[in-house]
DNA sequence: TGACACATACCAACCGTATGGTATGTTTCC
DNA sequence: GGAAACATACCATACGGTTGGTATGTGTCA
């Protein structure tokens, strides 16, 4: 998607712009209560160019959940959560890694497709679909390491690498939940922190990571 | 709130119906894309009815937030989790119920609060006040039993009662988000799996408990 | 090489309707 | 008979979406 023009926009192209605003006016009002002209005004643009790019709201609100899937699978490939040599280490730096990057506004670190999911499961399954996408997408890039920490340990418990990998998203997701209710970041902290003790316990290994 | 009306009109009046419309179609569709009319079409009465009860749509928000607090408060009470006499078993058993009645739709056994939360936290401060005392609310009872189960069995990790309960909820509300984007319980129910694996791991209790 | 046909990107103004909310009744109950 | 509990009819506007247009780029063929 978002394939790039043949001719150059000089300054960042109305798709692109819109599609940040969408990310932006979305995680903090939700889906629905985002209005076209909000999208619009934020993006600098006229209706007229938001229906150019978008066939109505909705294709918008697909377009934004893949370009989130994109934007974010740039930023966790490029974070250094993946330099340890341990796959264990990885996961748990993967973990330490989330909770880092909670924080300021609630809006600038919560997850644009989780928040959508919730809004549009039952009326847009496409951008539900989309959001899904994203979601389990973003999961199944820990499966290898969580698998690769199995094996090397030895590890025979009754779960899996990609029910864990799930788990994870499961742990933030509900977090950003408990943040927005609390209006308190530190809620989505603490339970990363359950999060963290619950894969060094099912690999037993005891002492703490780094916080 | 939601103070029984003094003359007893025979069936259920107005403003419990138009809540039980809330708790049904937010919960489906979400707040913002609740109409009035939605919500007086489902209860069976006028807009004068609606603007009779509340003062606008934010208030029913927060009535409704009030009414779920309520309705969920006397259902968890008088659930069978309380039986076992060890507390530890209890917090267990209450994650298995938790598991259990994620059944049927999703609308049927998601959470109101969680969903509004998620969409007001930024638009309507009361609304969202009203979502985190249910939750943490909700959240408080379990900290007892987590508490003298903690205290039984001379646990001594560097979590708190009141972080664990908490973090109850995390699972909860974020296995909530999962089954909606992948469109399947079958995702909540797992990450309930993890919790009570978890809790299992922070208590030295290896048997599985009943699924 | 230039000019013509066509496509893309975007804009300004407009439209029908759905929406939250109101004004004014009417019924019901103590 | 008075107040609370509803109903009916209506309003202003915000909303998603449409229409018609301009400016600019791009491929093509004589």
């Amino acid at each position: 998607m978002s394939r790039p023009t043949k001719q150059t926009p000089e300054r960042g192209d109305a798709r692109t712009r819109l599609l940040e605003a969408a990310r932006n006016i979305v995680r903090a009002k939700g889906f629905a209560a985002t209005t076209v002209d909000d999208l619009c005004r934020v993006a600098g643009v006229t209706k007229g160019a938001f229906f150019h790019h978008f066939e109505n709201k909705e294709a918008l609100g697909v377009a934004a959940a893949e370009f989130w899937a994109e934007t974010t699978s740039s930023f966790f490939e490029a974070a250094p959560y993946h330099v340890p040599t341990d796959p264990l280490d990885r996961v748990l730096a993967y973990v330490a890694f989330r909770k880092a990057i909670i924080e300021g506004e609630l809006a600038e670190f919560t997850c644009l497709v989780g928040t959508m999911a919730q809004e549009v499961h039952v009326t847009s399954p496409e951008i539900r679909d989309a959001c899904g996408q994203s979601i389990f997408g973003h999961a199944a890039t820990l499966e290898a390491d969580i698998e690769a920490a199995r094996r090397d340990r030895g590890i025979t418990g009754d779960w899996t690498a990609d029910s864990l990998a799930r788990h994870t998203q499961t742990v933030i997701q509900g977090g950003f939940i408990l943040a927005k209710a609390g209006n308190d970041p530190a809620f989505a902290r603490e339970s990363l922190d359950h999060l963290s003790r619950y894969i060094r316990q099912l690999f037993s290994v005891t002492q703490e990571g780094a916080t």
